[in-house]
DNA sequence: TGCGCTTTGATGATAACGGA
DNA sequence: TCCGTTATCATCAAAGCGCA
């Protein structure tokens, strides 16, 4: 068929409404634009859903702009409609505590000190969790890890920009398996601003514990620009410290909070 | 046996660009 | 301007493995 990208996208969006698969995946919605249009890959279809989407920024704009879905979750979407009619639509869980969140001004960036286990940042109150102390020498100094050195690399992988390191090593010592946006604090700024399913995974198996293959083109990138980020600041003397607002709506705060001002740490 | 570490790969989000 | 493509960033899930 010639019907645009989008054509497709809103018709199984309906499709799979009439159904009854509400909130429907991004995975739904591409499979079944294949359906239609079978040259069509998930690089296309993606952002063209992105597009349509009325709560996500950016994407493929469309004739009909981004009036025709809505995100109700990380990679789960409705028909706009059926949002707009209340029952399905997801309350930000922000609504019911707080009032709407202003701008992010200059000065969040150096936020809000509540109490010395609250602060808030851009008008979400976020608690202390804990002082990043990374693995040091007998001399006080942080001792450097070098994990890509482990890698046998078979493939013959160049490493990845950030995979030269140095890096060191950390763990958040509480167990807080809980989703919503972390903030990474140095010397009293907010650096780093990101979201989380599960704050302990995030930080133990991801940023305080680099794996050699993520040293190298493929890895995980972020995870070794943070890690070599904290391990300099601290180097240097500077306190780190991990701040967490809890929230299901992770992703909406997260993007609120970085659409309305840049941290030094986020690239995007 | 359970836990933690490592690795791979999938999925989703975003920005920028090019062609008609 | 509309439509589509490409590249990149970011996160997560799951499997395999080793060790206590």
């Amino acid at each position: 068929m010639s019907d645009a990208i989008w054509k497709c996208v809103y018709r199984c969006a309906q499709e799979l409404t009439q159904q009854g698969v509400t909130p429907f995946t991004r995975g739904d919605l591409i499979r079944c634009v294949q359906r239609y249009k079978s040259d069509c890959g998930p690089g296309s279809i993606n952002p063209i859903i992105q597009g349509l989407t009325e709560n996500l920024r950016g994407g493929a704009s469309g004739a009909v702009g981004k009036n025709l879905l809505h995100s109700v979750g990380r990679g789960q979407f409705v028909l706009r409609g059926a949002a707009t009619s209340g029952s399905l639509e997801k309350k930000p869980s922000w609504t019911s505590v707080r009032s709407q969140p202003g701008a992010v001004r200059e000065q969040d960036k150096r936020p809000t000190v509540i109490s010395h286990e609250t602060l808030e940042i851009g008008g979400y109150a976020f608690k202390h969790i804990c002082d990043i102390e990374p693995v040091k020498n007998d001399d006080g100094t942080v001792r450097e890890f070098t994990p890509q050195d482990r890698y046998e690399n078979t493939g013959r992988l160049a490493l990845n920009r950030y995979g030269v390191g140095p890096f060191c090593k950390f763990k958040i010592s509480r167990n807080i398996a809980r989703s919503g946006v972390y903030a990474l604090v140095v010397d009293e700024y907010v650096y780093y601003i990101g979201e989380c399913e599960n704050l302990t995974n995030r930080f133990n198996m991801g940023y305080g514990n680099i794996s050699p293959r993520n040293c190298f083109a493929g890895g995980q990138e972020t995870n070794c620009r943070i890690n070599n980020l904290i391990f300099t600041s601290v180097s240097e003397g500077l306190k780190a410290t991990l701040w967490f607002h809890e929230t299901s709506d992770y992703k909406q705060v997260e993007s609120d909070l970085r659409a309305r001002g840049k941290f030094g740490w986020n690239r995007t």
